[in-house]
DNA sequence: CGTCGCTATATCGATTCGATATAGTTGTCC
DNA sequence: GGACAACTATATCGAATCGATATAGCGACG
């Protein structure tokens, strides 16, 4: 779970971990609202297995091409105020590896563990994805989500209180709104690809 | 947060660990669902601690081979199974105590660490609350989201590809629908105060 | 007969959490 | 100017939790 986030992270450019926690959280909030305790470990994990390196230096942001998105732009102007000098603490700047794609890119089509937080976030990454794998994560995920509307316990339960109802309807219209959202999200990935079918008439103009 | 649901549940009455799974998946749904690697463990734990104990109960078989020789014990276990000796694998049923209930209350009114899980559980929880904890719950929930919404990485971010955004709008809709949900549950308390205070009329009594 | 599916408890290694320690940088208030 | 809070940054520890797996009993199906 967290390998892949923190390796999605790192597609877009060699970050260290408080700036992957801060990503983590504002990116994914609720659902990926992790803890140092498991940041550091799971970097050192992924760096013992190749999936990651280090990269030396205390302004090293500049070697990253200009990929390097928000938290570039923002390391960036650190560094040009401390005007290359070494500053703060020693970041250790990680870099995802050529082994560590293809890492990314197995756990991500690895269909297996599918709950809430794991579906958003490989869906948060599906641009990695050919679209076979993203109507299948999506397919999956609707299924799941109707099968748990039949497993949950229905509102008009008696032996629920006001309390506990209230939590069950809510959880319920949430799910309800999931499928929605799901739905919504197979029915432009379908119109995307009758669209790539069939281009003569639509423009193409990537190519040239 | 796994201590108090299950303590919760055994408020109800004295229930062994895979109907506590169950009705954990059932009425908590995808907020507590929990494998039997944590459950079993914490029962262990509140065993220990004397907030639970076990009672006998159903049919206790005690089939248990003393050795190691599974083939050779089983046929003997088969026939003391022919024998009279019905029911399934003997169940360990847990009641809550005392010490237990007073636990409960004590977790229940933690104010520390409500995310989304301990939220709604505490929330299922609440006719076990007096209407002052259950209006404190509510506000520092309220005020959570609204902290959230205020970190979370907006729709508009041009970073972000039609995935990622589309994750970023769909949670920031979910955390707006919940505080919309939580205000409801305070305009509720709080006419549910207003109505025990004055509980001589019914009638929306104002200008005696 | 086998074996499949359900109930039921238990354990294991790995992962994650939450708290805490440490330390450098920055701002700011008196 | 210097005390002090606030932020950045990494690291570690014990405990809680997960996910997989093992064991075991029972009913039903063909």
């Amino acid at each position: 779970m967290l390998d892949l986030a923190l390796l999605g992270l790192l597609e877009e450019g060699p970050q260290h971990g408080y700036e992957l926690r801060k990503r983590l959280r504002t990116q994914f909030g609720l659902l990926a609202n992790v803890s140092f305790g498991s940041i550091y470990p799971a970097l050192s994990r992924l760096e013992t297995n190749g999936s990651v390196e280090t990269v030396e230096g205390g302004s090293p942001v500049s070697l990253a091409p200009p990929t390097g998105s928000l938290s570039g732009e923002w390391a960036a102007m650190r560094a040009r105020r401390r005007a290359g000098t070494r500053g703060r603490r020693s970041k250790k700047v990680y870099r995802i590896t050529t082994a560590g794609r293809e890492f990314f890119l197995t756990l991500l089509s690895d269909s297996t563990a599918d709950d809430a937080r794991s579906f958003s976030l490989r869906l948060a990454f599906a641009r990695h994805m050919p679209p076979e794998a993203r109507l299948a994560l999506l397919e999956r995920r609707r299924a799941q989500l109707v099968q748990h509307l039949t497993e949950v316990v229905t509102a008009d339960d008696p032996e629920l209180d006001v309390y506990a109802r209230s939590v069950a309807e809510h959880t319920a219209e949430g799910v309800e709104q999931d499928i929605a959202w799901v739905d919504r999200l197979i029915s432009a990935e379908r119109a995307n690809a009758d669209a790539s079918a069939v281009p003569n008439r639509r423009r193409t103009r990537r190519s040239a």
